[in-house]
DNA sequence: TGAAGGCTAAACAGTC
DNA sequence: TGACTGTTTAGCCTTC
């Protein structure tokens, strides 16, 4: 059916004086179609014998052409022709003008002829996997910038030999458009762009047609109209001879390569041959296509990336001498209870259950933890790094609240991040038992399954750690957090860590020059929570994180504690966790443990505290 | 290579 | 009695 378009649209422009325009554009919109069934239906896609047929009839038709241009036919077309019987004497102007035609439209035969070639040599490249053509939206009108469907995968270099055959040109690096004789042959010059940019306007999708660009993106994606303003305005301001479109003593429009010795030669040349017009619209129309044709490749090619990283990252499947794959080993080990596990009313994931992923591979805004340490990793590992490079817990997960909450993917934090971000983002900074396990499941898919793996965990951690406090209340007991034992546990992670302490500022303490790690550490502390989308209201996340901030920003910002420097999160009011006299010796090692007994002098704590670890920094 | 941190698993006791 | 809660210990893994 794409054959027959395409030969129609051949036999017609055939018919027509004009035919070459209109060729042009027919036949690249039936590209673009061509395009458009190749990037959404591969079993659609013009084969290579489509195109070497339309190529056969693109050269049948030069050859009718030709004919046509014989001495005594005329160049008229066949219906003039019977108008016009060549028995008048040409006289010898006529006769240069019709030579000069005839090569005018054998020139147009040649340029088509390459641009099938062109087509024809994308679509082999796409066909070998060289390319990858999304192509453009269903539904989307075959613009300028869609006749070249490949362009999407396009190196530059491509890009700009297409350019230059949108734009008239063909020829390699070094052809002027005006080697080819069409750059000033007027509006029906190669290819009507004006033609297409009419056609443009029959977008289904008008806003994909003139999508909003960033003029800074790329350099040659500037509308005339804002050169030329700029032009205008900025003359005085380019006296450094600076334009995106001009560099090198090139021009840079699209397609033009014309050499201009200085930048005022540029100037001129942009407003001589760039001016506002139908072509330079429609020149900038095209580049706007494949601006937006290279975004959405790079949108398709950061899919791309992030599944081949999920895929790396969290194969179970990855071939492991061990038993135990090195990498989310809790992951597997809780996939393997899974059947008897997993509720059965749960929320589907989009992975797959045997197959969790990572937020690092996985997520759409992958976490700053990736770095360079998100290689097949385990839990401890996994979780060292959140925590020693202090990703804030909320500031990581809030903007992937969905994700985490969707996707079977295990948080980068340690169960102790976790538990006491659910207590935080309590209204009463206090949870059960319950109610952590509901903090868990309904924030992370992950711990919708294998709930006796992490649960047992929960309850092993908030035992384990002195920074959660049990509290009985009249109807149980409750979990509650000490910031200050929490504060300190992680004070000590990082002093203990050489490579991070040097690089303190000895004299500051928690000075403006802190260590980005440190900084972080603190900066955790102070989350905004991470309830925003469906956890606690905005007034408590306020509220807590306020409270967080009175607590913790002074340090962060100022290295000193404020006057008014509020206690702990949750000191509760009744200590019922018992806790060993010898409690430092085991869990608190360094100086700042010395505190850690839930003192009322909280200022004096927070102060030695900050000395100790100023101390520690030195 | 060892220490430390983190996770999982399990055992055990107490409570509801 | 069984489930839940809380504590403790052990083993493994990874990082430093």
């Amino acid at each position: 059916m794409m054959q027959e378009s395409a030969t129609e649209t051949i036999s017609n422009s055939s018919m027509s004086q004009n035919g070459m325009s209109t060729l042009s554009s027919s036949q690249l919109e039936a590209g673009s179609r061509d395009g458009r069934s190749s990037a959404g239906d591969t079993s659609s896609e013009v084969s290579t014998v489509e195109l070497l047929h339309l190529q056969q009839q693109q050269a049948l038709q030069v050859a009718r052409q030709l004919l046509l241009q014989q001495p005594g036919s005329g160049l008229k077309s066949p219906k003039s022709q019977d108008k016009h019987r060549p028995l008048q004497v040409k006289t010898q102007q006529q006769q240069q003008q019709q030579l000069a035609a005839q090569q005018l439209v054998f020139q147009q035969q040649l340029l088509q002829m390459q641009q099938l070639q062109q087509q024809q040599h994308l679509l082999n490249m796409q066909r070998q996997g060289l390319l990858s053509l999304p192509g453009p939206a269903p539904g989307q009108a075959a613009l300028p910038g869609q006749t070249l469907p490949p362009q999407a995968g396009l190196s530059p270099a491509e890009i700009q030999q297409l350019w230059k055959d949108v734009t008239g040109g063909g020829g390699g690096g070094g052809h002027n458009l005006e080697d080819n004789g069409i750059k000033h042959r007027g509006g029906g010059s190669g290819l009507d762009l004006s033609t297409n940019n009419s056609s443009s306007t029959t977008s289904s999708n008008p806003a994909k047609a003139s999508p909003p660009i960033s003029h800074h993106s790329i350099a040659n994606g500037q509308s005339p109209v804002l050169n030329h303003r700029r032009e205008r305005d900025s003359l005085h301001e380019e006296t450094g001879g600076t334009h995106p479109l001009y560099g090198h003593g090139v021009c840079k429009w699209p397609g033009c390569e014309s050499i201009c010795d200085d930048f005022g030669q540029f100037l001129k040349h942009l407003n001589n041959e760039h001016a506002l017009d139908d072509r330079s619209t429609a020149q900038c129309r095209v580049q706007m296509q494949v601006v937006q044709q290279l975004e959405i490749q790079l949108s398709k090619e950061r899919e791309r990336l992030q599944a081949m990283m999920a895929h790396l990252h969290m194969r179970p499947s990855e071939p492991k001498s061990s038993p135990k794959p090195l990498n989310l080993v809790s992951s597997v080990t809780m996939s393997k209870n899974l059947p008897s596990t997993s509720p059965p009313n749960l929320p589907q994931t989009p992975t797959t259950p045997t197959a969790p992923i990572t937020p690092m591979a996985a997520m759409p805004q992958v976490p700053s933890v990736l770095g360079g340490a998100n290689v097949p990793s385990m839990g401890a590992m996994r979780r060292r790094h959140s925590d020693k490079y202090s990703m804030s817990l909320s500031s990581e997960i809030a903007p992937n609240y969905e994700f985490y909450k969707n996707a079977d993917v295990r948080p980068p934090f340690t169960y102790a991040t976790l538990i006491r971000q659910a207590i935080m983002d309590s209204a009463d900074m206090q949870l059960t038992l319950n109610e952590i396990y509901s903090w868990f499941t309904r924030t992370f898919a992950y711990f919708r399954r294998n709930a006796a793996t992490w649960k047992n965990a929960v309850r092993h951690n908030l035992s384990l750690h002195k920074c959660f406090v049990r509290v009985e209340n009249v109807k149980g007991a409750v979990w509650t957090v000490d910031e200050m034992e929490y504060q300190k546990r992680r004070s000590q992670k990082i002093t203990g860590s050489p490579s991070l302490v040097k690089n303190l500022p000895s004299s500051l303490g928690y000075g403006t020059a802190l260590n980005a790690s440190l900084q972080a550490a603190l900066a955790e502390t102070s989350l905004p929570l991470l309830g925003t989308p469906g956890g606690s209201p905005p007034t408590l996340m306020h509220m807590t994180h306020d409270e967080l901030n009175g607590s913790l920003d002074h340090l962060d910002t100022n290295g000193h504690s404020s006057p008014g420097y509020s206690p702990p999160v949750h000191m509760p009011s009744v200590h019922v966790k018992e806790e060993p006299l010898n409690m430092d010796d085991d869990d608190c090692p360094m100086s700042l443990v010395t505190t850690a007994n839930h003192s009322p002098e909280l200022d004096d704590d927070r102060e030695l505290e900050e000395g100790n670890l100023s101390e520690d920094l030195e």
